[in-house]
Order: structure tokens, then C-alpha cells, then sequence
DNA sequence: CGTAATACG
């Protein structure tokens, strides 16, 4: 089966470029979004019910922020909305479900640039993730965790390493806190199956970054490693519809 | 610069 997260940096901008063709075309069993930037009231019809899915959304209560989606072939045996800590939960940021085999949990991390604060929130945003993983792992549940981190892990994980050891997303406490995942039992599927390759999931839009290749990888497929003898590929898929972010791809056996 | 509502990424 094949499981697809993708920021989409608004549902709705995508919709206007085809994201229901690509839909189509693709054929996820299991399509993670975030960034949908929408509220329940604003969604069409046709992203809610798309053909032959099930749909689950997080909606962030700020207007036009943040916000996760899972659509799914298969419908989930339960979906948890948020992780139940109030500062997290409001803005839309995780969704949960589960299924017979494995917890799929589809997370857009918050991006700690804009301030000190923020940055702050971040960094409690990932222990707090880390804990609610933990807690699915002690339960039994083999766990995949998805969407887009915020974080490239190491220098091969984006263009300009240098300049910006200094900036969120690529700080050496971000970083270590990847190292910390790993540790404690979760694998980067993509890196996994590509070691040595330099492949990024996005590029920024403000400095024309696409064209220079300028980008980072922040999307990824962890998983619990007692997953991995089911895993049997992790890409990195091509550009679609202009987007900043590429959709990335796990493939389990059925 | 792009998204979606005036800030945020």
C-alpha cells in the first residue's frame, strides 16, 4: 500500500492546479496533508468527499492556518485529533489513525523562525510528540510518523548547510532531537533506502530557491523500526503544481 | 514570493 504526505500549503491553491486529477492519477490507499489552511466551513464538497476515500481533517482555529487531512481508502478503526495538551491541540497540527496493522500519525511541526517564542514552541512541540509516539509504542501499536518536520536532519538534508547552522530548521538542538528519534527506535525511511543521496522535499519561494536548487529535505516517513521488514520503498516524488513542497511516498506490503 | 486574510512561512 502506498502512503503519500504532502504540505500542500493550502488546499485550496492546490485544488484550483489539478489536485484532484493528481489524486486520480496517484491513487494514495493513504494521503497525509498538511498546511490545508482551511476551516470546515470553507471546505468544498468535492475535497471533502473525493471518490472512493474516507477524509479526516484537524482544522486549526486561526483562519487560514495550518490544518491536517487524511484521506484513506480504508477506513480508519479510530482518528484522534490533536494530543491532547490545549497550546498544541489548537492549531490543527496533528492527526491520528489507526489501522489493523500500524498508528499513522500525519504531523505539521511548527516552524520556529519568527520568533524566540516560537521557536520555543517548537522545541516543546517535539517532546511532546515524542512522549504521544511513545505512549502509541508502549500500547503496541507499530507507529508511522509523517508529514513535514520542519527540520533537515543532517548536511546532506539541504543545499546550504553552512549558512544556516544558525536558523531554525537546521539548529544543532533541532537536529539533535532527530538524532534522539533514531535513538529511541524510529527510522528515516528515505534515508534508509538512499543513504548518500541529496534530494530535498522543499525549496523556499521567497528567494527564488527552485531554480538555484536551493532547497531542504523536511519531509519524512518515520517509522517504528519493527515496521521496517514491511517497508519496501521511501521516495522523494517530483515537483507537482508549483508547489514549495514535494509529496514524499512510503510503500508497504499489503 | 505564495497563500489566504494582515500574518506567516
Amino acid at each position: 500500500m502506498k502512503i503519500y504526505s504532502w504540505n500542500v500549503n493550502g488546499i485550496r491553491a492546490v485544488a484550483k492546479k489539478g489536485f484532484l486529477d493528481w489524486v486520480d492519477e496517484e491513487k494514495p490507499d493513504i494521503l497525509c496533508l498538511q498546511e490545508i489552511r482551511i476551516q470546515e466551513e470553507q471546505l468544498q464538497k468535492k475535497l471533502k468527499n473525493i471518490d472512493g476515500y474516507y477524509s479526516y481533517f484537524n482544522y486549526g482555529e486561526r483562519k487560514g492556518y495550518s490544518g491536517v487531512a487524511i484521506y484513506s481508502k480504508e477506513e480508519a478503526l479510530s482518528i484522534e485529533k490533536g494530543i491532547g495538551i490545549d497550546k498544541f491541540d489548537e492549531e490543527g497540527r496533528v492527526i491520528t489513525a489507526k489501522y489493523p496493522n500500524f498508528t499513522l500519525v500525519n504531523i505539521y511541526f511548527p516552524n520556529g523562525r519568527s520568533s524566540k517564542e516560537r521557536l520555543q514552541y517548537k522545541l516543546d512541540f517535539h517532546e511532546a510528540i515524542l512522549n504521544y509516539c511513545n505512549e502509541l509504542r508502549a500500547e503496541g501499536e507499530k507507529v508511522i510518523v509523517c508529514g513535514d518536520y520542519n527540520i533537515a536532519h543532517k548536511e546532506i538534508d539541504l543545499k546550504n548547510p553552512d549558512s544556516n547552522k544558525d536558523k531554525s530548521g537546521f539548529l544543532p538542538i533541532e537536529r539533535k532531537w532527530i538524532d534522539k528519534i533514531i535513538e529511541q527506535g524510529y527510522v528515516d525511511t528515505y534515508r534508509e533506502f538512499y543513504p548518500d543521496t541529496e534530494k530535498y522535499s522543499w525549496w523556499s519561494y521567497r528567494t527564488r530557491a527552485r531554480e538555484r536548487n536551493a532547497g531542504w529535505r523536511i519531509d519524512y516517513h518515520f517509522v517504528s523500526k519493527d515496521l521496517m521488514e514491511q517497508v519496501q520503498s521511501a521516495e522523494i516524488l517530483n515537483d507537482v503544481m508549483g508547489s514549495d513542497h514535494c509529496p514524499v511516498l512510503l510503500e508497504l506490503a499489503d
